[in-house]
DNA sequence: GCACCAACCAAACGATCGTTTGTTTGGTAG
DNA sequence: CTACCAAACAAACGATCGTTTGGTTGGTGC
């Protein structure tokens, strides 16, 4: 259990240090869990990774599960706060739509190690954790459903599904050294969404992007 | 070690019914590995669901990253002959496109544990297991890249990761109790995809599907 | 300078892992 | 009947797993 601290104040807590290693062990943790995944990384790997003993992990987590769930949670997070923000915005259907692709990417590609591990390993936590991240997925879905139906009122079960599966996917194949930057890719996937992959060929056709309405 | 049949031939040799056993394994294997994930997945569960001792395994399999290999191999031989198959063809571009989604969802709707496991845990094979599945995954993008090619000239790059992104996320989703059936979801796929989710208002426009040309 | 405590080390725990070894069984061929 | 062999059992192997326990340390507040 943690322990809120015990003095009265200070400049710096030893709760704020404490946070701050682990924040350190969470990083590492994403990246090994992303790299080989939940279940074929060890304890002794991460403890490895921090640079001290397997059993000192339990002076900051109570067991390995719990790693993965704040890494998951915090990655949900991430994805559903940028949705949620979307929602009180006043635009077009079109302009909500390419702010979703651009909120999505943009969390892909400013923490990859945890969007990967929240894509990949969610499935591994069990019990109440894993019952609050699937509700949490179910409710960015949602979200991205309710942007949907305006921009494709005819067939919004599957855009929605086509539209995410695009999201998704770039967690797989995104390069943080590649060529495209995050909202490059994000605008192009709007553009080749919206418009299809026929009418690409003018190049760009929409790129009106005004993000203040 | 695997040997040959020691006969010279009848109605049902040795190896062929040890290869049935063998396929039994796999199909439980897969959907083991599928649901649950391979490291989380023991020899003792696959010998549990087969209904025999962990040890009898190795009669079959010389070892558990084997009948991973196994079953990835084989759906990526599915996959892939899909495509291939689809080179000899002659069909306009676009056709060629909705008939490479048909192949890449029916090969997930007849075959979900398997497509599962090729997309989801093919990372845990290691040395010359891994390098050559990882050969067979770019091969099989590349023949994605050639259809696109002639479909969106301009923007193939990311055109090809946004029909990859929604034909390979199928297996995530894919219910085969659910109210669409494999040729409809490659089908509607196709069509937004090709005209954009704006113009899906019409229902459908270009189903002037004939598979014959 | 004394009490306190988060953070860590050192060492081990029982459980489970993939795998091996020696033996038994059931069916088939000659 | 006998020899043979794939397939399975029964039992254990060493390794590694997540985790626990008891002691050490270094800094901080009073």
């Amino acid at each position: 259990m943690r322990r809120e601290t015990t003095t009265a104040g200070g400049v710096k807590t030893p709760t704020a240090v404490g946070a701050a290693r682990k924040d350190q062990i969470l990083q590492i943790a994403a990246e090994l869990f992303s790299r080989r995944g939940y279940h074929a990384t060890s304890m002794r790997d991460l403890a490895e990774g921090a640079g001290l003993l397997p059993g000192s992990l339990y002076a900051h987590f109570t067991g390995k599960e719990e790693i993965l769930y704040q890494i998951v949670l915090d990655a949900a997070r991430q994805f559903l706060g940028g949705m949620e923000a979307l929602r009180a915005q006043r635009a077009s259907p079109e302009e909500k739509f390419r702010r979703a692709m651009r909120a999505h990417v943009a969390v892909v590609a400013h923490d990859l190690e945890g969007a990967r591990v929240f894509l990949h390993e969610w499935k591994a936590l069990g019990g109440s954790r894993l019952t609050e991240i699937r509700d949490l997925r179910r409710r960015y879905e949602e979200l991205w459903d309710e942007i949907i139906r305006h921009v494709a009122p005819s067939d919004s079960k599957l855009a929605r599904l086509l539209a995410l599966s695009a999201a998704n996917w770039t967690y797989v194949w995104y390069d943080p050294n590649g060529p495209l930057g995050p909202e490059e890719i994000a605008d192009r996937f709007s553009d080749l969404l919206l418009d299809g992959l026929r009418t690409s060929v003018k190049g760009k056709v929409s790129v009106e992007r005004r993000v203040r309405s």
